[in-house]
DNA sequence: CTATTTTACTGTAACGATACAGGAACCCGA
DNA sequence: TCGGGTTCCTGTATCGTTACAGTAAAATAG
């Protein structure tokens, strides 16, 4: 006895309990179908036999739903745990999908042997989130004809999206510290292609907003700096603002805006490093409002765009599209949040005192 | 033309380009297998008709194989999101496992109408991550007969465990304060079923090692209190302590060990709140080493137990199993990491010195 | 020109489950 | 005793794919 034992299946399970495989299946899905007395024999049997339950694949093959919701993240899916920004929006994601009964399936736009892993994964809808419209995974998540729901980027006709207006909200910022009397400024933006942040074009449409605004508040283009940095850090931030901060005061621009919040904080950093007083001497408003902005010293003036909220919305219209329910693009708005690092320069225009 | 489509499927295709099924699903599994004319030419109707490419669900059913990774979690799944150590190791468990062209699933251990969803999650193995050893997912996971791997809790016998001996490096921080000198000290620790970090045992495990290794020590249970914190926040933290804080010098307790980062992080907070100078009236010992601890003021001493290679090694283990390879729990091990919050006692028990 | 290998494709049989349409037994009231 | 309704269970037909064995034709060898 035991020999070659075959995998225990429902059949397995229906003979040993002297019944046929449907009843077996009615045990574990539906109890109200059969008597107590052959369930807990069907059970039993089970047991016995070691039988592991309904084979989840198969379940999903014949019942054309898996339960699992995909979210394709960035080409490097480990980046995503280092962004507090991705990160909220999958803590809102998972807060609905878990309420739901639901299951979060990350998924790294990366390739396996050429093949984007989003064409293999086994889920009832995708969300994309914050991908470059010319990922590969993108056209693979549509090939798929699952329903889709995308955050942020890219913009697909016909499906649902949901985020900012990102060159709208810069543009707040820019009229922020324009409305302060802020003159000479600096854009701190990422590079593209560092694989992380800013492979997403909302970035792109942050730093593109923000000039744009100082343009038509015709800010003379010689006095905005645009400097970027190669990776979305704190410290790398913190590296690429210091030797601006280091010019005299005359020349050193009096307010810097970083397309994300993590900048931000590397500015603060550099700026106490550097010895220079925020707000008083530098202004800096940041974008994203994380929850690390609202604690640094000083807090951050910052654009709000509630990331965690965006999560559990995309959730929510992905399964609707699941349910079959017509869904459409909410619309969202970002928001100014002023604190403590934003004010008026100090010595406005020329005779910028000695400092 | 274009009635009741049905679904296209393979035989569809297979019929629109006159070839066989199998021709069809060679065509975009195994290229080599036929001709690059006839493959063109599958690839060309199956265009034509939007055929989305191969079901995976079907494809998981007949391989046996799904290519993801169930990582369970903490019954509200979106906790995890707030815990910068679940973070980091969901971080480094990411990292491998995209490496390796895997999704990673992450499912809540709650239930859905009953059953815990990891019943249903189709996936190669399970990566237990901090549960309850009596979760009733723990035993659902079991049930399904599955690789499984865990971090830290559940320990199963014959279940590989990545993990460190919270025990014993608990007691590392208490040789560490008793070694300064201190005699009166706090232990800060997360009531039991708060429905996140605490419910692990791992948390019990690090106070009572706490505890064992001071009364070894001989230290007199009155010189001991224990502070139980309901939620797993620095602002809880911050709070539970400062009653205590505000005690006159001569009754505060002299140090402070909280059985995670997060909770010293908050003691910090209080006690810069009251205007006592940490580490000149108290010093404060973490557990963790998440990535605040090396950053915040003054920089938390605290012991490090590398969850980021935990998560790595953990899906290192579970692909390993998933391949049929043997594998054994590894020896990972805490170590005490001296920063700047700890230091000798102001005014020691007696007249003894002045430090 | 036959013997042997290679190439390119096809047919059948699963993979493990569930939907659906019965059907046998039983219970009731008339 | 007989319709009409429950209750409980079974058989058959898929769900969409791939493994495997097999075959006809083309290429290579001897």
């Amino acid at each position: 006895m035991s020999a070659g034992d075959d995998r225990v299946t429902l059949d397995t399970v229906a003979a040993a309990a002297g019944v046929s495989r449907m009843t077996v299946s009615n045990a574990y899905n539906r109890p109200d179908q059969l008597s107590a007395a052959t369930r807990d024999r069907v059970l039993e049997a089970a047991a016995r036999l070691g039988y592991a339950g309904p084979d989840p694949a198969a379940q999903s093959l014949r019942r054309g739903r898996t339960g699992t919701i995909g979210v394709v993240l960035t080409e490097r899916l480990p980046y995503a745990f280092t962004d507090p920004g991705l990160v909220t929006i999958l803590h809102g994601l998972a807060t609905e999908l878990s309420a739901a009964g639901y299951a979060l399936l990350l998924v790294p736009s990366s390739a396996r042997g050429g093949e984007p892993l989003v064409r293999q994964v086994i889920v009832d809808a995708l969300v994309l989130c914050s991908l470059p419209e010319d990922d590969p995974a993108v056209s693979a998540a549509v090939a798929r004809q699952l329903p889709i729901v995308t955050v942020g980027h890219p913009r697909l006709t016909g499906v649902p999206r949901v985020g900012i207006d990102n060159r709208r909200a810069a543009a707040l910022a820019a009229e922020h510290l324009l409305d302060l009397g802020h003159r000479r400024l600096c854009l701190l933006t990422l590079s593209p292609g560092d694989g992380g942040g800013s492979a997403n074009s909302g970035i792109r449409e942050r730093g593109t907003g923000f000039l744009a605004a100082l343009t038509a508040a015709q800010v003379p283009a010689r006095n905005v700096t645009t400097i970027e940095v190669g990776e979305h850090t704190r410290s790398a931030a913190s590296h690429a603002i210091s030797e601006l901060l280091r010019l005299p005061a005359g020349r050193r621009p009096t307010a810097v805006f970083t397309v994300t919040d993590v900048l931000a904080l590397g500015v603060l950093d550099a700026a106490r490093d550097c010895g220079i007083p925020v707000p008083a001497a530098v202004s800096v408003v940041g974008f994203d409002d994380i929850a690390e902005s609202a604690a640094s010293v000083p807090p951050l003036t910052t654009i709000s765009q509630s990331l965690f909220e965006q999560g559990q919305l995309a959730a929510r219209l992905a399964l609707r599209r699941v349910a079959g329910e017509p869904v459409r693009s909410p619309r969202m708005h970002a928001e100014l949040v002023t604190r403590a690092s934003t004010a008026r320069p100090a010595a406005p225009g020329r005779p910028s005192a000695r400092s």
